[in-house]
DNA sequence: ATAGATTACGCAACCGTTTGCGCAAACTCA
DNA sequence: TGAGTTTGCGCAAACGGTTGCGTAATCTAT
């Protein structure tokens, strides 16, 4: 029973004595086909059930209508919601979404890549490894005439389709908010050096403080690995500091959250004792009780969303009769602090 | 540029005055095929970069090397930790994965299932909708000998392959607990009565009291449209009886977290006044100053990862020389409670 | 020297569908 | 009635690769 083929173009083709080509115009209403010829096709086309096999289809178009997403985590609230959003988008365009989790490991982005490459995505939306920091396995994938447009995690490249976020532009409301609430010692706990993220996040930090003309202090930058322990290490040493800061930037929530518990620890008051501001805004906080005064929300479907677009701009470009040198497609959207501090 | 055709075994064969056929075979090491023969046309197709289009041969083959995945809600942790077990599975068969979130919604369900049979994939995994009562559109695939694996929310039918979870063992587990503790009186805060997790959790309800020689009672057995507003009113229902619960089973963590904010509010304290115990296992406890007593994990990456076991086995047995007819692939497994209680 | 085996390759079909071109039959008009 | 147009359909190639079968040329053995 399951030997039995799907019904065939050809296989109607031959019940009704005609040829294969005119079965295929009858079933797209071509004029050059007569009216009782079509009628006839389309009967025993419904009759067998006839669907057209999109895979022929596609194998001659050479496209899949597929395109690649590779992202470090899915279990971050932050790449699901990217997903999602591109998810959304490729439905509207009748595209399909394969995905693949680098997990933060360069050698399986680069595997991923390879893949989605020989499956002949249309296209491929990446947000990067921490561990990226050369492209080649990107570049190759010009001679396929695979468009790749980057979110988030982008190279630090400029001839690159990309869409990113401006975490200053967060960051700045936060601090601002800060100073306003009468904060003047502002700490940092900064992620590993060799992260691209850690030496923006201290970019950020130092222009916020000069900014709102406040003093800077290396005894409140301190640096964690982002494991449990160091982050722990890391925000143990700023309250202990004799003069420690009264608000400090966190590299990011899953930090943050060490930290407040560290804080409870030592008998201290989040948002009393001691205020944070992270980067994220992971839905946690909403069920929290310590939450930050803010973190930083960078906008996950939006991105990945604004990129998918750009991504089939340059997908039908490419497929269209007289394909155009698309100029680079970029744009770089703000971040929004969103604040939890419930007490007001 | 963009123009130039990637190299093609016609192209080989035309520069080097052989067939096709010869320069596939060569590019197989096929005996047949002069040593002289097969190193002339290994060296162009090196010098061309010449890579066979995958494509082309899935097509001929009749395959596409891709499962589809259609889950309800990437967001929920459970899911995507899911998806996480399925893309490893599939990577270790080199099979690729395309998504689909049904976001709950039966109609969304309908469209992905037949998108994917568009598309042709090799097989199908799917936890269902909360609304999905048929199951016709799966039946649909069997004309396509698409083969389809359900787990966790599977159908409530004998004929399919599944992998699920069963929950008794786990509740048991945590339902001993609290009687050992010294709880008698415990209460239940159900779903919406037309989910079969509803009746399920109901059911498993009545089975722990009965083990635990508990009594049953009406007034401590509430329920809600998991709505935030309509899980408040259920556990202030409860705190407020002139003899509340001292233990109460929720529907799940989602609903707990209204809960435990609803008995702060109350003044009372979590694992003193009053205990949970909930379902799902989200990981946000880890962080949470009030945690259940116990949440039930439902191991989505074992069942995800066991189900797509199941898949690949269908798939091969169909595009084995002589396919036989597989018996049922079903598997449940248990439940666990995972502790929360750090007071201990 | 000749039958038989071996070596090395090409032809053509196949997967399922689309499409440019050609052509015969029917029709139109002068 | 004959030239020109229209109608309706088939042939064959194309997408890129694989494979059963046929066959010419060379080699082996008697």
């Amino acid at each position: 029973m399951s030997k039995n083929k799907l019904p065939t173009i050809k296989e109607i083709a031959k019940r009704l004595n005609v040829s294969a080509s005119t079965v295929s115009r009858a079933l797209h209403d071509h004029p050059s086909i007569g009216l009782v010829t079509t009628m006839r096709v389309r009967k025993v086309a419904q009759e067998l059930g006839y669907e057209a096999n999109k895979m022929a289809i596609y194998f001659k178009e050479r496209k899949t209508y597929t395109i690649g997403v590779i992202i470090p985590d899915l279990s971050e609230p932050f790449f699901s919601a990217a997903l999602t959003g591109i998810e959304d988008a490729a439905e509207a365009s009748n595209y399909n979404v394969i995905i693949g989790q680098s997990l933060d490991n360069f050698e399986r982005e680069k595997k991923i890549v390879e893949n989605m490459k020989d499956h002949r995505v249309d296209g491929i939306l990446v947000s990067l490894t921490k561990e990226t920091s050369t492209y080649e396995h990107f570049d190759g994938l010009k001679k396929y005439n695979i468009p790749v447009v980057f979110f988030d995690r982008v190279p630090n490249r400029k001839d690159i389709n990309y869409v990113a976020c401006n975490l200053v532009a967060g960051m700045l409301q936060a601090v601002s908010k800060l100073v306003a609430m009468g904060h003047s010692r502002i700490g940092l706990i900064n992620g590993p050096a060799k992260l691209a993220a850690t030496l923006q996040r201290l970019e950020i930090y130092f222009r916020c403080l000069k900014e709102n003309n406040l003093p800077m202090d290396q005894d409140i930058i301190v640096s964690t690995t982002l494991a449990k322990s160091d982050n722990l290490k890391a925000i143990n040493k700023l309250i202990n500091l004799e003069e420690p800061p009264t608000a400090v930037i966190v590299f990011n929530d899953y930090v943050l959250l060490d930290c407040i518990a560290a804080v409870k620890t030592a008998g201290l008051k989040v948002n009393k004792d001691i205020s944070f501001i992270s980067f994220a805004n992971l839905p946690i906080w909403e069920y929290m009780d310590s939450v930050p005064l803010a973190s930083i929300e960078q906008f996950a479907n939006k991105q990945s969303s604004m990129a998918a677009g750009f991504l089939f701009k340059l997908i039908n470009n490419a497929a269209s009769p007289n394909p155009v040198e698309l100029p680079l497609l970029q744009h770089i959207i703000d971040s929004e602090m969103v604040e939890y501090n419930r007490s007001k």
